[in-house]
DNA sequence: AATGAATGAGAATTCATTCAT
DNA sequence: CATGAATGAATTCTCATTCAT
């Protein structure tokens, strides 16, 4: 006996998954909200009970998904037991690696990410999760350990994350030259290496 | 005496500069022709004349625009005599930092890059400019004399050429958390970093 | 303890209250029955308990409205002891006044009436309630008395309604030239003008 | 062989005159911009190319109407050679006449105006015409010579505009009890009665 | 009686493209 | 070559009303 409010939930879910499909297939500009409306199986009034307009539709799609991205992170993490014996390197391409697997998979984020695999930091940063906040702050605390100053710590996670998430889009929805899986291992090494020359800086 | 062609081909470079600083104000979905062709001053049915449609518009001003700063770039190498003493590295950060400041004063091509700088050379390589093909063979010899394979050497230069675009036009467009001046040298001494970590790959 | 009907009737004018501050501020076209039901407290279903339609609760607001500013001069006109020694047109004077400041205090009825406050007779002759009719009686009666025939009497009523309306909604509205203040003299000797003129028509 | 301005103005003329008399039938607010232009005989894009939008339709009707029926007055009382022999009173009655017929024969204006004939006056006050400041100035030059201030005159003529309007507006629209031809002895005594009753206020 | 989620027809407006002049 | 009036399909968003709970 689902409460009304799942109900709701369950409803935003679904034109929220029949939205990001289609914003795959066409693009953002190129779908009307009478397709997802179509595809989501709703009248289009209904559409608009639950967002504002087709922007706001976009920016809660970015949300959703990338929160679902960050905590299938978080749980890998988590179940990984040695992850505290790790490095920061070592650290860094074990996320790098979860982030390819799930953008390979979830090829509709990667669509919307648009390359900017930032956004997801951003929405994240903003919804206050203590368990976001706290991963972050790890993430800080590993690099100053390892003689970053914070500023160059945070440019050179930046730096990284753009990479990786340029180069993973592109590879992941085809635009790019290379598949994932043939440019997996040269990102990897690019991200190392990027992490080492910053190094004391 | 100015010929027909080259008034025609004046006229095509109007309604080109005029659309692709409207593309950078209001992006190109927001744009319409009649926005383009009011700044170009000529008559809508004259648009058409020229392009076949708006999406030739934005095809044709990539290429026209990568054209142009390709130039820029080979015009550049071209005038510092001792481009041939330099290393690869050492070139390559000679070419990231020309695109840098090309992009910062051109930013409606940083606009309709989106991040892609590897557009350009997929519009350059179409266009067969000798001058370009003889770019692009003397970059990959130089790599090759480094040590890298054929296929490692593509692979690092797209990552390469990923990263700074999609960093720098971020930087240029103020989209990004950091201004060009902040973050080059970091962006500069990530490229050698990616450089040197699939030399011998 | 107040019974069910009396319930009842208190959420009718919650809604009919709400309705017809919403219609001066927007509009009828302008206001939806949402924007109602929020200000008024209710739900959008119960809305429909108490109305047959949109339209309903607009005749229903003018009735009740109208109601309260008829009510409102018979008691007045009760509480004036030496009513019965007013000539007619003193009569008509210090019911045009009241009216006046009636408006003026209740702009959203100004609102409503849009210039005809015949309609307010109009409403008010259909609810057969007595004192409305002993009213309109004596004064068809004093019109009589000084000379009209039926038919003047009632089209110059009519006459100075229409005027008096159209005037004085311009003026609490702010949508005329003149403040109620500035042209309530001049509106009242055209008031007396307009009843001698027809004087033994 | 018409130009291309007198083809867009014919067009512009179409629009107005199915619009109003859509407007007329239906109401404002129940007119469709789908209605107007299926009853121009033209497309939906055409509409947006002469009008800004709906609102802009509606005021310039108001004004176009307006206008002819103003240049219908003013053509009316050149012809009339005696009109300078006329007193006040007369020319105001002799106005009135021309109103009342302009109105019974335009009923669409009548719903436009709404009771509001002073509209008439603002929009005519705002195009310069120098035919209608002309018609303006010798109205109040008329006032002023019988006696009245400048104020007085204003809002005399206000007042009676107003009456003349709302009594008028009602009566063709057969939303009032009386037809035209019923009220109009009555409403030109008022018009006098009025007049009189400021003089040398 | 009361609720409020759902509906879907319908509204206004935009805009790439065509074509007669 | 150049023009710009005309097109009409497509799009977003609104809102009075219903009905299962």
């Amino acid at each position: 006996m689902p409460t009304v409010d799942e109900k709701k939930n369950q409803k935003r879910r679904q034109i929220l998954d029949a939205a990001s499909s289609l914003f795959l297939d066409k693009s953002f500009a190129a779908t009307a909200i009478d397709d997802v409306v179509k595809m989501a199986g709703i009248a289009k009034g209904t559409f608009y009970l639950y967002f504002k307009d087709k922007y706001d539709l976009l920016d809660q799609i970015v949300s959703y998904k990338s929160a679902e991205m960050l905590n299938n992170a978080i749980d890998n993490l988590k179940k990984s037991e040695d992850a505290d014996k790790l490095t920061l390197s070592e650290k860094a391409l074990y996320i790098a690696d979860l982030i390819m697997d799930y953008l390979e998979e979830h090829k509709e984020l990667a669509a919307l990410l648009n390359k900017n695999l930032v956004y997801c930091f951003k929405s994240i940063t903003a919804a206050d999760n203590p368990e976001y906040s706290q991963l972050m702050e790890s993430i800080m605390k590993a690099f100053i350990n390892e003689g970053y100053s914070e500023n160059g710590a945070m440019i050179t996670a930046y730096i990284i994350t753009d990479m990786v998430g340029s180069v993973c889009c592109d590879a992941v929805l085809g635009t790019g030259p290379y598949s994932l899986d043939e440019i997996r291992p040269y990102l990897k090494s690019a991200v190392t290496a990027v992490l080492e020359a910053h190094k004391n800086d």
